[in-house]
DNA sequence: CACGGCATGTAACAGGTTACATGATTAT
DNA sequence: ATAATCATGTAACCTGTTACATGCCGTG
């Protein structure tokens, strides 16, 4: 149901089409949620015909119409009690992990080149997100608005995480160093002894 | 296709019944992977269809039969396959930011709880880790066998994201108070100015 | 004899991905 | 012209969750 809720979400301030919240969805929404626009769709829809959201269409001229979708009372009320539940707690699910697990059988070439690959993305996601922190918010946390607060509370958990990946890919680039070192014996490959 | 992959690698080394490897995802698998029972026996029986695994019926004596699978030599170049390209990046989707990001909505007082919990949640799960870090992975990363060390890394990432979360956590709950504090001449609340 | 662990599944549903489809406007 | 952007959707499929279902064994 969470789907529903970032929805809701976006919809609370103020009107908006679902092209517009998929939009969001690269941009704001994009540091905490992710949906792709046939997904959007389909859930106005649903929303649509159990009385969350309300829908007018919007004629613009010369641009295609638009439907502008608009929370409801009833949408309100529940994403009140959503946003009041405690949250669950996504399962962890890494391909990346995946394959470093299974590094004894694909051998370390492919592995390092993953967790190279892995480093740099990490360093370039930190980097964009620092960017972001000194353009938006160039004032000391005290200062920000409150709503601004909660803002950068999610563009921080972006920056941590990524910089606690970035720490680890580099840690395991050493660790596989030693692994891929070629001076030493060969043994038959084994993944538990 | 991750899900097929996760249990190519447990059936790599060994034979294992579609019972064990749910254990296997309750332990070892769980640091990077979880699949429930119902989704466990429902791939088996397509891969073993589709050729990747084979299946032999274990009478025990007593104990109730077991179905044993093992790879076959094409599950083992699928699975190679797999491990050699390049990992997908799952989509970020996080309800505990949803829930921060509509905290203008729902107040802070919730947030605060939510905070806690997750706080505590990610100090527990670091102790834990540390706790099996000592137990299984006494000797320096440099003695380990190849295959631990890679079994090692992986505990090594979950260690770092939870202690990157904790971290968070402690940041947004002193971010919070500030929002909570009582202090402060009281404006209508709005996500957006 | 009740309960937890072993061992296996089916069915329905919810959520997410991929592919396909349409048509207008605006910028190069 | 043609490509990008705006704006909307359908259909099929794959993956994950929840609920239901069965039956044996060993321990207290």
């Amino acid at each position: 149901m969470s789907l529903r809720s970032v929805i809701l979400v976006a919809l609370a301030d103020e009107d908006r089409s679902g092209y517009e919240i998929t939009k969001d969805f690269e941009t704001v929404l994009g540091y905490f949620w992710s949906a792709s626009h046939q997904q959007v769709y389909r859930e106005l829809k649903k929303m649509d015909e159990e009385g969350l959201v309300a829908c007018r269409v919007e004629p613009q001229g010369s641009k295609p119409d638009r439907k502008l979708y608009s929370i409801t009372d009833r949408g309100r009320e529940d994403l009140l009690a959503w946003l009041q539940a405690p949250p669950a707690h996504p399962p962890v699910r890494s391909p990346l992990l995946v394959k470093v697990y299974g590094g004894m059988i694909s051998g370390p070439e492919p592995l390092e080149a993953h967790i190279d690959t892995f480093y740099r993305e990490s360093e370039a996601a930190l980097n964009g997100f620092k960017a972001i922190e000194e353009e938006h918010y160039p004032e000391p946390v005290e200062e920000m608005e409150d709503w601004k607060k909660l803002a950068y509370l999610t563009l921080r958990f972006g920056m941590l995480r990524r910089q606690a990946d970035a720490r680890w890919a580099s840690e395991a680039r050493e660790i596989l160093r030693s692994i891929m070192a070629p001076d030493r014996e060969k043994s038959p490959k084994k993944n538990k002894p």
